[in-house]
DNA sequence: CGTTACGTTTACGTGAACGTCAACTTTACT
DNA sequence: AGTAAAGTTGACGTTCACGTAAACGTAACG
């Protein structure tokens, strides 16, 4: 069993961002590698927090918006004073998604009718340039 | 009929933006208001272009690509030469939506999960609590 | 024991997308 | 004519999310 640890390295290939990206996240507590000696090592938490954390900016939230996020994936049972704040928070986030996916859905059917348009004007060209040959 | 042009103002109230923003998307050739002397006016054609642009922006494309798509929506017929290339572009973000939207909504799925993981402990901390008085 | 590789901290730099402020014009009103 | 309101152009400031470079530690290799 290789310890199930990676180091910056292995993190950085894994997930395809730099050392600083890890380092600056870990300098915002969003992710909490562990210590050798100065060295940091990346848990499974780390991966599966980091996972989030990616997902995250790509659908625009801000690295403070993901961090109070995050703790409703790793809430254990003991801190459960947090968890009802956290769940509102969570229902924040889900109804700005819901939304999102409506927003994208209309505009995903918009620009299929724009590109449509544009399909038909250049096989409207096509046929004039044959048609001139 | 009120001339179908909007000032600074009353292009701000209509879509929640600053002057600055839209000097800003000027600027960047995004929007290209007419000059009454020297103050602008916003088009009918300026407006449909905002609600794209602030649309493009909620689902995390930079200006700069925004700028590009807007050609697909405001091609007349007279410059068909850009065409083919901004088909191409538009086939490329099509995608990328497409993808964000699968991706939404695993994470939308993902979350609801874990709210009702977080609403169960939730309810069994009442439970306790009810029963403890 | 030197040096190469990998990692660390500290600190300043950068691009995107505006915010903010100063100094003017222009228009509108009294 | 006076002045307040609205708009304009610079120009510099700011926040976020890192990039980049310098100086240093340490661990392994030949």
């Amino acid at each position: 069993m290789t310890t199930d640890t990676l180091n910056i390295r292995q993190m950085c290939d894994a997930f395809d961002v730099t050392p600083r990206t890890l380092r600056f996240y870990e300098a915002k507590e969003l992710l909490f590698p562990i210590r050798e000696g100065q060295r940091r090592l990346f848990t499974k938490r780390d991966r599966a927090r980091l996972k989030l954390i990616l997902r995250g900016k790509r659908f625009g939230f801000s690295l403070e918006e993901i961090r109070q996020l995050l703790d409703l994936y790793h809430m254990d049972d003991g801190q459960e004073a947090q968890l009802s704040k956290t769940y509102v928070l969570a229902e924040r986030h889900l109804a700005d998604m819901e939304a999102q996916k409506a927003e994208l859905e209309e505009a995903i059917g918009e620009l299929k009718e724009q590109m449509a348009w544009g399909a038909e004007t250049l096989a409207r060209l096509a046929k004039q340039k044959t048609a001139a040959a």
